[in-house]
RNA sequence: CGGGGUGUAGCGCAGUUUGGUAGCGCACCUGCCUUGGGAGCAGGGUGUCGCAGGUUCAAAUCCUGCCACUCCGACCA
């Protein structure tokens, strides 16, 4: 490719709508450009890159026995209907109507499809496991689209689904592609770490997620600084913290005004905020949920929609909480109605003696309470969220925090569908029973985002070389001297032809743009053909990551050389 | 969806307070010159001032409504 017929119009100023680097570099080196909202051209570079990724994919995958096939992007409805989900997704689903008025959707993904495509195919356990795959764009009409191609209304995503006559057949279909994303991401040069993730409704311990590990990520993670526990926050479980046993006193409601806050009510009653409880309730399709955790713990909301059986929880407002009879500032769980809420309290709470809580009116809270003699809660769970310093659930160990981008998930998703969608096979008694199902996921666009997020510098990208859009350039200094020229073109042929996949910028530019550019896109490897290295009998090649430059005789196998250097890239 | 901000040339912005023929830098086109880190000179083109109403002799500027984009909070590859 020479880059003078190249379609990449570079940006010297970074566009204003762009937050975060990976956006601004895409923007900027012309690998990218807006439609609409979280919609994008992905021009002539960010494709090469997409096609690289997706190559890595396609190849680790076939070779872990998925098999690829491609699935409409328009869904009919009514599969959504069959599982359920047609309202339940929601907004986030990009809908359309037919001119025959039928109801249809742009593929936001596709369990319902393959599940459906399965169940009229597949009859005997003989013709299990089987794993099925494709690579396309995926449909989300997010809230909030943003941070350019991190989070996107239009996006490539791969997705497989696995199919197995039982649950052991499902751990290791699961396995297999645990394994397999672990060498995608590696291959793809990314430094990233799978982490358990919340499998919501379906529970069990039946999801990980892949995070590449970045400051601007959306998530956030918890590791173990001992053993190699690590896990979405929103996950992570928190073991009971016990107290040590006294004698329980007596009930007793006090007056304590203007104490709104934790803090307030531990000065004002001289109490250690371990001795206190803190409330914080939510809204819920099954109407208003309490929550209570320890004082100085944070509720996690993730916990307490599994924990009650709910889709979402949102926070609740002020009416809410009076018309179950309480009051922001001291709710307590004495006293509230079940039918008005449902009160849910962390296990370590139930474990605590002699506290405080709300009163549930104003100005007052009681003390000397004892929830496991005091508190009849609807649901005892882990609800706490882990917080830097915590104990390690596996070994007891700090945990610390970290923030990542979710570039993939794996995902047990057992008989849900194949049970709606009524995918059943016959067993060796010739008995009917429903496919065990698993679903893995990676964001193919995102990855090419998330990696731009960790590989970058003042000047631009830093693309490894197994994903780079060129794994090098050829830069003649000066056009004007023939030499240099001719020079230049003789290698670029030459790599060529030794398959290395290379760009000559030919234009007739200063050194100064053709530099910047080359830096702004990142090429791996930089070949230098000038007048003042010629003259020495030699070719000056510069790698991006670290800036060395090392200087290859004309007469050595250079050619060879530069091929092992990009392989080490 | 709630709360802020911004919409003026391809990009970055000024002009809006106080209404009076649309500006700057970069980019782009032509020529000269230059060629190891975004050179210089000369000339040139570039706009439904987000959209729709309204006020006015006159609106980028004032008023009303809408739209888009973007940032901060609850969801996800």
């Amino acid at each position: 490719m020479k880059v003078s017929k190249m379609f990449a119009p570079t940006l010297r100023e970074v566009p204003a709508e762009a937050e975060v680097i990976s956006h601004q570099l895409m923007l900027r080196a012309g690998f990218i450009r807006k439609s609409a909202g979280g919609m994008y051209y992905y021009m002539p570079l960010a494709w090469r890159v997409l096609k690289k990724i997706e190559k890595i994919v396609r190849e680790e995958m076939d070779c872990s026995g998925a098999q690829e096939l491609l699935m409409p992007i328009v869904q009919p409805a009514e599969i959504w209907q069959k599982s359920g989900r047609w309202t339940v997704y929601g907004a986030e689903m990009m809908r359309l109507t037919d001119r025959h008025s039928r109801e249809f959707c742009l593929g936001p993904t596709h369990e319902e499809m393959i599940t459906n495509l399965v169940k009229n195919e597949v009859r005997s356990y003989r013709q299990l496991p089987l794993n099925l795959y494709q690579i396309q764009n995926k449909y989300r009409d997010e809230r909030r689209p943003r941070f350019g191609l991190m989070r996107s209304r239009e996006f490539i995503m791969k997705d497989a689904y696995s199919f197995d006559r039982d649950e052991a057949g499902l751990d290791v279909s699961y396995k297999i592609m645990y394994d397999a994303y672990t060498r995608v991401f590696t291959r793809c040069g990314l430094t990233f770490r799978p982490v358990e993730a919340d499998s919501g409704a379906i529970g069990g311990s039946g999801s990980h997620e892949f995070m590449v590990l970045a400051e601007s990520g959306e998530a956030e993670i918890v590791y173990c600084t001992n053993c190699d526990y690590a896990a979405n926050t929103e996950k992570a479980e928190m073991h009971i913290i016990k107290s040590a046993s006294e004698d329980e006193r007596v009930v007793a409601e006090v007056a304590t005004p203007n104490c709104k806050t934790i803090a307030d009510v531990c000065r004002y009653l001289e109490l250690p905020v371990e001795k206190s409880v803190k409330a914080v309730a939510f809204n819920s399709e099954k109407g208003l949920i309490l929550c209570f955790v320890r004082g100085d713990h944070e509720v996690n909301p993730v916990k307490v929609a599994n924990t009650v059986g709910v889709n979402e929880v949102e926070m609740a407002d002020e009416s809410a909480l009076a018309a179950a009879g309480t009051i922001g500032g001291y709710m307590g769980p004495l006293g509230i109605d079940p039918e008005k809420a449902i009160v849910v309290i962390d296990h370590t709470v139930m474990e605590m003696s002699n506290i405080c809580c709300g009163a549930n009116k104003d100005g007052y809270h009681y003390i000397n309470v004892s929830p496991a003699r005091d508190f009849k809660p609807a649901h005892i769970a882990d609800i706490r969220l882990i917080q830097e310093g915590d104990p390690c659930p596996h070994c007891g160990a700090a945990v610390a925090k970290a923030r990542g981008i979710e570039v993939g998930q794996v995902f047990k998703l057992f008989t849900k569908y194949s049970q709606s969608m009524g995918a059943t096979f016959l067993d060796e008694n010739g008995k009917e029973q429903p496919m065990v199902m698993g679903c893995y996921g990676i964001g193919v666009s995102r990855t090419m985002a998330a990696s731009i997020e960790q590989n970058n510098d003042a000047d631009g990208m830093i693309w490894p070389a197994a994903i780079a859009p060129f794994e090098a350039l050829v830069v003649p200094v000066n056009t004007k001297d023939a030499d240099s020229m001719s020079k230049a073109e003789e290698i670029y042929e030459q790599l060529q032809r030794a398959g290395v996949d290379v760009a000559l910028d030919d234009r007739n530019e200063r050194a100064g743009v053709k530099f910047k550019d080359a830096d702004l896109i990142g090429y791996p490897l930089r070949i230098i053909v000038g007048p003042k290295t010629l003259t020495e009998g030699k070719l000056e090649v510069k790698i991006r990551r670290n800036g060395e430059i090392k200087m290859l005789p004309l007469t050595s196998d250079y050619i060879r050389e530069i091929k092992t250097i990009i392989g080490s890239l």
